[in-house]
DNA sequence: TTCGCTAGACGAACACTGTTCTATCGCGGT
DNA sequence: ACCGCGATAGAACAGTGTTCGTCTAGCGAA
């Protein structure tokens, strides 16, 4: 009950603004009561990053596709932390045990022991994939980069700051962030998250491949 | 002056810790005098970490040995992170954008176009690269991982405890967790971050001559 | 020397935060 | 009717970032 007041309030004022009495105030209740079912905030937050990783749909494990099934719940996961606001924040630096999100981890071992991974790897690599998300989608969700002067407009405003930022720097100093200084701020949050998965995931096969050459 | 002096203070205390009452009794002083030079505790955070990226140092180029060379730039930004207590959590979601900063990328971008990465690779991985990094050692520095139910206690206690739980779960709902826990809670931070540095530099070989097949 | 000016320091205050203590409800079982 | 207990809630505490207005120290000009 509690948990889906709190999360109703992520998704309107984000993680900073879900503090206790907003979370109280959804259930028309004071501050204090929640302290009779929650030992802290911080389990609030355990809790609701379950209840949230409770929402991320697997389907069948397809060992034969592994890689673009691995992709698809990269997708997937991030979607889920994206529908609500900027919760990817409250992922950093916590490991989620409950059991949604071990139902999580459990599709992704399974699916890559299938698949042939050596065990060892898999284990690591669990840990390396929610680490990318969760980074990923915090960054992204973070909405308004926090800029040291002032001035955060919108986004596009701040990518044209960037670029001009970029390009008037000293070319004999930074010859290369001068020369790339579009590509440097192309490409939108979408395009860079595939291609961390991209990264990731051919990392991954080569990785494998090499701690168990084949044959 | 004060940016020295709140780096003493991370030093000490932590990045929670370090407030701005806390940075200004460092210099002897009232917390009000710090807005006099800076403007926001944001900007005093992004000073420090531009100021932090000026520690680490940078090899020469050397192209023909990119992969070895890009993973010693991610041991040497782990180990400057890490010196600094958990300022690896101020990285989370900021964009560094001194000049400090901007030395190393320009000089990971130098290197990365020397070794034949296309441009928009080379673009996209500086930001993948440090957002593993960055994450990476926030999780490790986090040090006391925040646990829902209280009993916080040493780092081996809680593997220990997380070993006993995977184990303790059903077998027929997750049959991999339980027969892996000794390899998911195996391996210290220093392993872990090789494995992601090597599923990283292997992905980026790989995707790299993806875009550009060799002739 | 004296005046004025300004960079800088600083105490007090504001609106918040998480958390705890204490007192007080409502209500089912005896 | 009364007791006990799960649950609620007000008040308070220590702490946060930030702002306001006032104060002071130093210095150049007359």
């Amino acid at each position: 009950m509690i948990v889906e007041a709190a999360l109703r309030v992520v998704d309107r004022e984000g993680v900073d603004g879900t503090t206790m009495r907003r979370v109280a105030d959804e259930l028309n209740t004071g501050a204090a009561s929640l302290y009779w079912h929650v030992r802290n905030r911080e389990e609030l937050l355990h809790l609701m990053l379950d209840t949230v990783a409770g929402e991320i749909r697997l389907p069948k494990p397809d060992p034969k596709n592994w890689q673009a099934q691995v992709k698809q719940l990269g997708r997937e996961m991030r979607r889920t932390l994206l529908r609500h606001k900027d919760i990817a924040t409250a992922t950093m630096g916590r490991i989620p045990l409950g059991p949604n999100a071990l139902r999580v981890s459990e599709w992704a071992l399974g699916l890559l022991r299938a698949a042939g991974i050596p065990d060892r790897t898999a284990a690591l690599v669990i840990d390396l994939f929610s680490l990318y998300v969760g980074a990923h989608a915090m960054e992204q969700a973070d909405g308004e980069i926090p800029m040291p002067d002032g001035a955060g407009g919108s986004m596009e405003a701040v990518i044209d700051m960037y670029r001009g930022y970029f390009r008037s720097l000293p070319p004999d100093a930074f010859p290369n962030t001068v020369a790339l200084a579009d590509l440097l701020v192309e490409g939108g949050p979408d395009e860079r998250f595939e291609f961390g998965l991209d990264v990731l995931v051919a990392g991954l096969a080569a990785t494998a491949k090499a701690a168990r050459p084949k044959r």
